[in-house]
Formats: structure tokens, sequence, C-alpha cells
DNA sequence: GACTCGACGTATCGAGTCGATACATCGCGA
DNA sequence: TCGCGATGTATCGACTCGATACGTCGAGTC
């Protein structure tokens, strides 16, 4: 799911890897933390199907660092100030619009779902509240799974062992609550939202309407 | 570390791969779960290294059911009842005793923690107390490097990008909170147990007796 | 009796990921 | 001028997972 974390921000706009890397983990917050042995191989892979590409990176106008101009030698290795940006093409953005439109099981697994609801953005409101709902249920699954196994274990385990199995339940069932309140915004909002269709309108900017909070 | 919590268990009891996964994973509660894929190689390299070796099951006397006899042909390539139990050896039951009395900070990384919590039954107070306590105080740098970098971010993210870091950083503090509980549960024992030579009390809390209370 | 099915049990393989590391450029302060 | 830390690309070895293969065994089922 690295791939599409990747093309979901490069959707945003051109990146290169480094920045890439620091944009992924700021992302999934403190969750999870892509690697570059992870990242620069993904990238070659995207290259290499056609759905990414390299790119000039934006002058970033923010601050006066102007990108450095192509002054004398640049030894191709790994260019002077070797900054390989990459962006999507269209295969890439029809691609993501693919990946970003189902909700299978695939979405909802431990390694793909904070990716997908980092995503969620650019993801349109059916789909988000399908996948949350997949999710919901799969956590549900495995805490009742959980709880049978412990249960089922006829030797007692020591206290310490114990309160790690407690301190997981419970992880797990705040995970569920969570859940439960995201679900209940997105299900306000597609009240709010629509009343007979309006599915489309991924990109439309956050309606400011705050009034109902 | 799987190798440590292999040797952990084993401590307890002989055991054959797939109970010891069942173990495994019962102890190590929803957090992991090692596969056959990680067990068997460990098992091989553990046995290669001298501190486990290969031995007979219990008879499991609670049921009539008695190991069978040799009778006729076993074929050696998986046993025709190819349960294979391992034992610690001698060296492995000092080296397990010497991995439980450490507590650097290879002891309160993430891959590291719960396997070495979860053998806190077999370790002493002192070590209980020192992992702890580094567990700690490595989740609070954590929580303010993950802030900081937030804060750094001039960038403003979607709704749904820092939904995710909130619920994340939640997360975090809750465990610290958890870890907190722990601790002056730990801190309370000691007490307890050992009245003058109190090895650091770092904090130097009231002595305030609750034990009436 | 013959059939399937699911639990038990050992074992390997490919794919994905991490952490460490290497190498290079740049800006900055001592 | 020197080192140091941030930036930046890239690879390697080690570890782990999930799927899979192969095989035994007991309990149904017709």
């Amino acid at each position: 799911m690295l791939e599409t974390a990747i093309l979901g921000l490069l959707n945003e706009s051109p990146l290169h890897g480094y920045e890439l890397r620091k944009r992924l983990n700021l992302l999934l917050g403190s969750f999870r933390a892509f690697s570059y042995g992870t990242l620069y191989p993904a990238l070659k892979a995207l290259v290499a199907r056609g759905l990414i590409e390299t790119a000039d990176p934006e002058p970033t106008a923010t601050t006066g660092r102007t990108a450095r101009p192509p002054s004398g030698k640049a030894p191709l290795t790994t260019g002077r100030r070797g900054r390989i940006a990459y962006q999507l093409t269209p295969e890439g953005k029809e691609h993501l619009q693919t990946v970003l439109s189902s909700s299978g099981p695939a979405a909802w697994e431990d390694e793909n779902f904070d990716v997908r609801f980092a995503l969620f953005a650019q993801t349109d409101a059916e789909t988000r509240l399908r996948i949350l709902e997949g999710r919901r249920i799969r956590l549900t699954e495995r805490l009742e799974a959980v709880r049978e196994a412990a249960a089922r274990t006829r030797e007692r385990l020591d206290e310490y062992t114990l309160e790690l199995q407690r301190h997981g339940l419970e992880q797990v069932e705040r995970e569920v609550r969570w859940l439960d309140g995201l679900i209940t915004t997105e299900r306000d909002r597609a009240r709010g939202r629509d009343r007979d269709h309006t599915t489309g309108a991924p990109d439309a900017p956050s309606p400011r309407s705050k009034e109902r909070g």
C-alpha cells in the first residue's frame, strides 16, 4: 500500500524522494514510518509501470530559496543537487482513482487502513463510509476471536500477561468507538449534503459551513 | 526478539512448534502474531546455537491419550505423528536469564517491549521498573517529536489527516498513562517488599501510607 | 465402507519492510 | 578552513508475513 500512499501524495503536487518520505511519515502520524529502502524501490517500480514520471519540483515560491541554476557540471551519477521530482502520469491518475474508489477487504485490513484513511479527502463519501464500516466489522471480529481464545485457555496466565491482554483489548475497543464516531459524522454529512443523489464532487473544497458543527 | 519469547515460553515447559505458536500469539494478545515462516527458522537457529534441544513432549496425562509407541516405521522426514518438542539447554537457561535481567534501550523499543513485558513474571522487580520507565521516556520523546513536527508544518492538512494524527497522539498518550499506572504499582510493591534500601527513588514521593486508606 | 472436512503438525518461498550504511552537496558557525 | 548537520539518492542484509505444500488424524455422513 506504499504505492497508493505515494500516488495519493503526488496527486497533490510533484515531490522528490526526500520530501515525499517526510510527508509520508507526517501523513501517517505516529503509526508507520516507511524507510528509504522501501520508498526508492517503490518509486522505481511505479516509474517502470508508467504510473509516475520524473519532473521538475515546484520552485517553492513562498521562501526566497529559488531552485539553483544548472551552473557548471552535474555529475549524472547522482545529480549534483540531484533532486529527482516525480509526478503522476495520466495512467497514474487513472489508477489512483480506481484504487481510491475501491472498498474491498484490502482497504480495511491493518496494513492498508491508515493509508486509505489518510487519503479520505480524495475519496468519495460513499467509499469512505464503506471502508469505515468494513474496518469496524473487522475489529469487532478480532475482538470476538481474542476474547474467545482467552476464555478457552484453561491455563491460568500470570498477571502481567493478563494485563497485556486486557490492555490490548482495551485499545481495540477504543478503536471501535473511534470508528463509531467517524461513521456517525459521515452519515450526518451524507444526510446534510445530499437529498436525492450527488455522489460525486470529490474535489469540492471543504464546506466551511461549520455552523451546524 | 522472537528468540527471547521462545526461550521464555520453553522455560515453563517443553513445547512443539504448533503449540508454541498458539501460546506465543496468546501471550502477545492482539498485538503481534508470529507466523510459521518466522517461528521454524528461529527454532532451527536456536538449536544450532545450542540454546534449545529437541525433547519428548509431556504425555498429557489428563486425557487417556498416551503418546503412541514407535510401532513400526517412522518416516523420518516428518515423523508420522511428527511432533518435535523443544526444551531449553542449560546454556539456554543461562542465556535467558542474561536477557531477562538486561534493561537497555533494546528492551523498550516498539518491537521488543511487548515480549519483554509478557515475560515480566520471570523478570526481577528492579529490571521491570527500569524497562517501564525507559519505555515511558521513549514514548514521551516520540510524542514530543510528532507534536513538534506537526507544529513546524506550515501546510495545512485536510481534516482526515488531522484526525488521524490526533487519534495517533491520543493512543500514545493513553499508553503513557497506562505505563504510569504500572510504574506506580511496581513502586508500591517495591516499597512493600523492601523497607530501607530503596535504590533510586528519583521521585521521592511523599511516604504516605495508603495501606490503611 | 468410502467420502469429505477440519484440526493438527512441520516446513518453505516470495514479497515487503526496516535499519544501517554509503556517498555527495550545501550552509553555517568556530 | 574545518567539521557538522541537514538535504538528497541509493543499496544491502536481515527479519517477518501470508500463502502454500505436504501429511496425519478423528469425526461425521451417506
